[in-house]
Order: C-alpha cells, then structure tokens, then sequence
RNA sequence: GCGCCCAUAGCUCAACUGGAUAGAGCAACUGCCUUCUAAGCAGUAGGUCGGGGGUUCGAGUCCCUCUGGGCGUACCA
C-alpha cells in the first residue's frame, strides 16, 4: 500500500508541476511536503484521497476545479496509471479507486512469501540499540506498575528487532540501598531463619513480606531506622555477616523476579547489577571537575550548573565525596557504551523521572560524548488505582503475580462456563495465555505518556476491545481452517482474487496492506499502542466479514478458496503482530 | 513559585501527526446460537473535543491564556 501511496504522490507531484509550468507559475511553488496521500473517511469515496486545498493558492483557483483539472490529467489519452482504476472528484477532493484484484493478489504473494516476517523491514538495519527496562528493587516482588514497564520495554525491543535494528535488551538491577536493608533487618529480627520453602512463598514474595513486616516494625520501633542505616554502612564496609545475609535474600528475590520474566514472556540479554555499578560515576565527576565542567562548593560537594539551559543545579557528589543516583547513572551510562556501543539507547522509565534524565543527557552531553544525545528516555504514565496512587507500604500495590493468578483463573472459568475444557485440551496453559494477552493489550492499548487506571472490575474483561477477543479472532480462523478437510472441493483450490467482490473483503486487503505502514510507524515513535489499536481495528473488521458471509461453505467453491486465502491472511498479520506486543498466539481457546 | 505531562460520550480509551459527518469498548436498552467457536454480530441512546482567544482554505490536533488534575523541582532512589 505504502508503494501505492509514493507511486501516486510522485505522479500528482509532477502533474501539478506540468499544469504550473504550462500556466506561466513557477513549479518551485509546488511542494512534495504540501502533498499528502489519505485514506477517505468512507470507502465509497474511494481508496486514496489527496486534498488539494494547499495548491489552490498557487494556482489561484479554487481547489475542487483544480482537482477536475488534475484528474484530466491523470487520464490522459484514456489510459490510467497502473494499478488505478478510476478516479473521482469530490470537492477539493481527488479520489482514486485501486484496482482490487491487483492490489489483492500482491497482498497475498508477499504475505505467502514472507509469512512471519510479514511487516518485518530494514529501515533500522544499520542501528545497534540497547533497550533498558524493568528495573526491580530487590526488596519486593514486581507490581502493576512493573508489568507496564516491562510490557512497553518487551514490545519496543521486538517491534525494533522487526525493524531491522540490533536489539540488546537490559535490566538494571536495583539490588543494593537502604530499601534492601529494611527487609533485610527484618528478616534478621522477625526471620528465625526460615525459609521460602518453609512457608510455601514464591521466593520474592517472601523477601516482601518482610519489607511489610519492616514497615509495620518500624512504626512501633523509632530505632528501625537506624539499626537499618547501620546495616547499610556494614554493607558498604563488607561486613561478612551482612553481606552474608543480603546475597541470601537477594538470590530469593531475583529467581521470583526472574520466575515472572518467564511466565510473562519477557527476555533480557544482559543483567546489570546496581551492587556492581553503583561506583563507577565519581571518577566521571572527578575528571569533569578538573576540566572545569563541574565545580565544587566550600563544603567539598561537586555540582553541575544547568542554569543557563533552563535547569538547575545538581549535586553530582555529596560533601563525604560519596555518589547520588545521577552519579551512577553517569557511570553506568559510559560503561555501558564501551560494553556495547550503541547508535541508541532507550531507558524505559516512568514519566516521574523525566527530570532526572533530561539532566543526565544534558551532563553527559556536558562531558562530551557525541553518544548523549542518542539517548531517550520512553517515559510513561503511572498505574493508578481508583482511589489514587498505588502506595507499597499501604500495601495498595497490585502484586504481578497475583493479579496473573487471577486473571488465569477468571479464563479457567470462562472456559467451563464455555464448556471448551475439551476442545482447549490444556486448561491451565491455555488460561494462563488468556490472561497475558488480556495484560498486555490492557497496558499497551493507551499511549505510553498517559496516566492510566486500573480498576479490577472492570479492566479484567475478556470481551470487546481486549487481548483475547483479538486472539479469539485468531482461534476461530485456525478452527476453520481445520475444517478445511471437511470440504475437500475448496481444499483443493487456490483462491484466485478476483473471487473476492465484496466491499467487506475490500476493507480487510487494504488494511492487512497497511501493516507493514504500521509496524514502521510503531518503531520509528517507539509506540505500541499503535500496534494494539491496529489489531484491534482488524479483528473487528473481520469479524463483521465472518458474520456477514460464509466462508467454507460459499455457495461457489472457488469464491470460497479465496475466502479462505484471504482469512489466512488475517491469521499471518493478526500472529505477527500479537507477537510484537507479546500477546501469546492460541490456535483454540 | 518554577518546569514537564495530561484533560475527547456516565466510565476506560482511539482519531492515520493540520483534512471530509470525532470513533470503539464497558455500563444501559433491543434483536440474532438446528448454520465456519455468541470471548461474536447488528441496532438504540449517549459529544458546545475543560473555558476563552488566535494562526489558515481547514484545528480535537499548532500558538497564547485561564481553569482543573498528575508528576517533578533532595547532599532519596
């Protein structure tokens, strides 16, 4: 389609050109920038349109009797360009009518062809990116707001790999602090040395119950406070016994993180360790100061003056010469760079950082590596719950594993209720895909910027514009083409596209030939949600298509052969893409 | 105070990045299962796109301003 469109904007353009020249104007006046290929607001308009408002003033005429003229044009010596039918003019309007069973049968060549590497591309083949996301604190297994990182980081790394790009996916490890202290002392006190397997807790979530039990400890104890900031400066000097303790609870935590890496689906390539980096950026500022990049104040603290680029000031080191979280992101960033040089970095962060990251490029940007500018952080909207903010030490967080084990749940029983338990064959895997793909289209639907709200009521829904009715869509076009070898005179045919008449199988080819646009779209802006809304788009205008006419049992076997072909190729895009948003693919549900 | 983000149907979200009559889902009401999976399809109802200015052929989309909300503005991470 993205052919089509160029194909046709070059041809106006030089029409436009000839008509100008041949009136005395100056073809310097027409810009390709003011031509646009759209798609019509309603298909009986036509295939393409191209508004010709912006022309109307070179020409000084009025735009609907330019688009007469240019259409004129188009047509002459009655001969249109290939691939177009006709053309008609509405107003300011040039519409033009694609040739169906052209464009048809070149949607089916090249999804046959490339299969799943349909609205696969090049356009980012020359870039190494590096895509960090997820983040953990070791104190606490991962929540809401942790499955909407990972569902955007995921995706974007996948959707960029389909691009072309060399992914390096990445997770930073928040594993040391005064947080991990906390439950570690609880632990230490309240503990009596038990174990995960002693009280039959997943791992991590056994290091957050004593993060609670802290915080409970801590306001009836005013010293808490302080036996846990002692623990931090023996952590910090390598006293055995605590650094004893904390490799113990932080081997729990990170293998029940890990476990739910694996059962959303989410793969790093490389783990970083904050214990391991959190040094590394003080000699970053030390050498800055000495270039005269930072400065340092009476007291020994270093700083940096963003002032005059409409930021503040920020302390890079603290007066004791000991670093902040900048000046480990400082450190990290520049490691990371020699690890892997990269051509972007992503961080993948939630938008109440979007000041701290606009000071870290600027200062790295300061201290001269041409890389800083290459950096983005894809900042996105909190998780709320409707009463508000999700607080951890509230205990109003949605834990990801729970909301995962109810979500299954609630597919296991939609599936009794269905009684398809015989159909589905495994129940449990099969739940348990329902209920990633109702996650992960809930948190990758909206915009990435937008503040979204979760309400278990009403957001855990498996009808209308939700993760499974998409993969229902795909299940039901698998079913029938299994029942392919109940009709074995369609079976044995190949659809030809010039059996498909109807408006409906129309819409589909157009928009299946819009995914490749789409995939493109979603990478360059680094944004799902166009994905998600896409799918959801061609599910819908699918499922209308399969109510509305018979498929299989067409009265006609050829018209049904490409009836079939042409489900096929719904089934490719809707498998492509739900891959690119980590939507599990179900042949049954 | 200053900076960034957000405001579209009762609720949750779209709108091809400035184009034709602003679209879906949920909730409500009404039809459709002896017919390729009813997790579906069709219909009814629901909107001064937060208010006001401006830019232009044209604004939900860009600019200004006001209002309301969120997040920052730490020698926390």
């Amino acid at each position: 389609m993205v052919v089509f469109k160029e194909q046709l904007k070059q041809k106006i353009l030089q029409i436009l050109k000839e008509l100008a020249q041949r009136k005395g104007l100056d073809p310097e006046g027409i810009r390709a920038e003011h031509l646009s290929v759209e798609n019509p607001p309603k298909p009986e308009l036509g295939d393409l349109a191209i508004p010709l408002f912006p022309f109307a003033k070179v020409f000084r005429m009025p735009p609907q009797t330019l688009s007469s003229l240019v259409g004129e044009e188009l047509q002459q010596k009655d001969s249109l360009p290939e691939g177009i039918d006709r053309f008609s003019i509405v107003g300011p309007y040039l519409n033009i009518f694609l040739n169906r069973s052209l464009v048809t049968g070149l949607l089916f060549q090249q999804i046959r062809t490339e299969g799943d590497r349909f609205g696969s591309s090049s356009i980012l083949s020359s870039k190494r990116i590096m895509v960090e996301f997820s983040s953990p604190n070791t104190n606490k297994p991962l929540h809401l707001g942790h499955l909407r990182n990972d569902a955007l980081g995921e995706s974007v790394a996948r959707i960029l790999r389909f691009s072309g790009a060399t992914v390096r996916t990445v997770d930073l490890i928040n594993d040391r602090g005064i947080h991990i202290c906390k439950s570690m002392l609880a632990y230490q006190e309240l503990g009596h040395g038990r174990t995960p397997e002693d009280e039959g807790l997943k791992s991590d979530h056994f290091v957050g119950k004593y993060y609670v039990l802290y915080n409970e400890l801590a306001k009836r104890d005013p010293e808490a406070e302080d036996r846990a900031r002692n623990m931090l400066v023996k952590w910090e000097q390598g006293d055995p016994e605590v650094r004893l303790l904390w490799e113990k609870m932080n081997r729990w935590a990170i293998e029940g993180i890990k476990r739910t890496y694996e059962r959303t689906g989410i793969h790093f390539d490389q783990f970083y360790f904050e214990s391991e980096v959190y040094l590394k950026g003080k000699e970053e500022v030390l050498k800055g100061l000495e270039k005269g990049i930072f400065y340092q104040e009476a007291d020994g603290s270093i700083w940096v003056n963003l002032e005059d680029i409409g930021l503040d000031r920020k302390v890079l080191l603290r007066s004791d010469g000991t670093s902040l979280y900048v000046t480990q992101d400082i450190g990290t960033a520049i490691s990371r760079y020699k690890d892997w040089p990269f051509d972007v970095m992503i961080y993948v962060v939630a938008s109440e950082q979007n000041y701290h990251f606009k000071v870290l490029f600027s200062i790295l940007e300061r201290l001269g590596y041409e890389w800083a500018k290459n950096l983005y952080h894809l900042s996105y909207g909190m998780v709320n719950l409707p009463e508000g903010k999700m607080k951890s030490r509230e205990g109003t967080v949605v834990d990801a594993d729970d909301l995962l084990d109810e979500l299954t749940e609630m597919a296991k029983e939609e599936i009794r209720t269905k009684e398809r338990e015989g159909e589905v064959g495994d129940l449990e895997g099969t739940a348990g895909k329902i209920a990633l793909g109702a996650l992960h289209y809930y948190l990758l639907q909206p915009s990435p910027s937008k503040d979204i709200v979760f309400n278990p009521r009403e957001s855990l829904s498996f009808t209308g514009n939700t993760g499974p009715y998409i993969q229902y869509t795909g299940a039901r076009i698998c079913s029938m083409v299994r029942k392919l070898d109940e009709v074995p005179q369609v079976k044995e045919r190949t659809g030809k596209p010039s059996d498909l008449n109807t408006g409906e199988e129309w819409e589909l080819v157009k928009l299946l030939f819009e995914f490749p646009a789409m995939v493109e779209q979603s990478a360059i802006s680094y944004n799902p949600s166009l994905l998600a809304n896409y799918l959801y788009e061609v599910s819908k205008t699918f499922s209308r298509y399969y109510h509305e006419h018979p498929i299989l049992f067409a009265e006609n076997p050829d018209v049904a052969a490409s009836r079939v072909q042409l489900s096929r190729c719904v089934l490719q895009v809707l498998k492509n893409g739900m891959h690119l948003l980590n939507i599990p693919f179900l042949e049954v549900m």
